[in-house]
DNA sequence: AAAACTCCATACACTGGTGTATTGTTTTTC
DNA sequence: GAAAAACAATACACCAGTGTATGGAGTTTT
């Protein structure tokens, strides 16, 4: 309700005004950076090009900054699960887009991997975050599942294989993060992961 | 060369005298607790019962003491992978004892997985961190190879089930640590890792 | 036992960061 | 176009933490 009652002026880039939404993004910058540990609003608002009133305009306090960042990253994380749907038929076809999605494309947006891993880092210690990583985490899980639900009529496989997959992927994403030669890697465990799920398929 | 040569006093517990290892240990703590940002040498030394002046005896500075931190634990990653051999001299039994202790065992000391996490972690924004974790992680995973070697006589499958294993125990690591019911749980993905891997030799 | 070394305490200077209060400047709204 | 609101700058008090300098106690060496 308040993005779309809010388009006032937008005057393109006149480098003024700013929003909550710009000090979130300015935050992820910093946290995909060095995490939470160094989330500071000197730093932050120095980036902006503003100083600390702003800031304290538009947050209560630190605490508020990081609950609005990791409420509003909870929210996009659950909200993109749906508009994502299996285009290809084939089973096979299918399981290599998500296997795209999970691995490769993922590896892609590194900017959004490091928030990820920053997220999960963070969770550790704070509650709050670890009661939104543990949502996310299982809607992922629970959306492989329905989508895997055509390898397997045993549901218990099908649950096997999700979090097999799934594990396998943010694995992938905390070793290979930043190395040189990741983008084949990344390749293979994909290739290899296709064949170990197909393989699989009914024959208990 | 400097353990072996100072076995001086050894008074049991007259709790006196720290020493460097001391300090190390109680920085373990901190940064299982906290990661590598939330650590304090005023913190260590009320935990240690004394003040910073003891501290910067031992360290030159902070720096020093991530530093040193990062070393010894390269050096004990690095060190326990030369004391074990499979022993069973079945295929399916090495295979479980490598998960066994992969899985199972590494989820159990919690105080060393927080620390690997903490460290991997960190290696993201330090260049030192990052350099001495591609080391482990290629040690563990050319490891795993010589143990696989006997599963498949294709150098490049080897490899890449060694790393998709290695992945996946990461991941479990990862996303499965502190949550109710994770015991179960690695145990099934222990089981399917098992069953894939075993799946999977020799059918090119 | 005196000297030398090891280990720790105390006190100080300094930095970087938070939060608050107050005032100032733009935009909206009426 | 004036009042009101949204947004930002400045100045201040404050705290946690680092590093350094120096002195002192316990232990070893000679």
């Amino acid at each position: 309700m308040s993005e779309a009652s809010t388009p006032k002026r937008r005057s393109a880039s006149e480098k003024k005004q700013l929003t909550r939404d710009n000090w979130l993004d300015a935050a992820a910058g910093e946290i995909a950076a060095g995490g939470f540990g160094q989330l500071r609003v000197l730093t932050l608002a120095k980036k902006l090009g503003v100083t600390r009133g702003s800031f304290y305009w538009h947050f209560r306090d630190h605490e508020d900054l990081v609950v609005s960042f990791l409420d509003r990253w909870r929210d996009r994380r659950l909200h993109e699960l749906q508009y994502w749907e299996p285009k290809g038929g084939d089973v096979e076809t299918e399981l290599r887009q998500i296997l795209e999605l999970l691995l490769t494309d993922a590896s892609r947006n590194i900017r959004r991997l490091q928030v990820e891993l920053a997220v999960r880092d963070f969770a550790r210690r704070n509650e709050y975050a670890a009661e939104l990583v543990t949502q996310v985490d299982a809607a992922r899980i629970n959306q492989n599942c329905t989508l895997f639900q055509r390898l397997s009529r045993d549901p218990q496989h099908v649950k096997d294989l999700s979090l097999l997959l799934y594990v396998a992927t943010i694995g992938s994403q905390v070793v290979l993060t930043g190395k040189k030669g990741d983008e084949a890697t990344i390749q293979r465990i994909e290739d290899l992961m296709a064949r170990v799920v197909l393989g699989q398929r009914d024959e208990p």
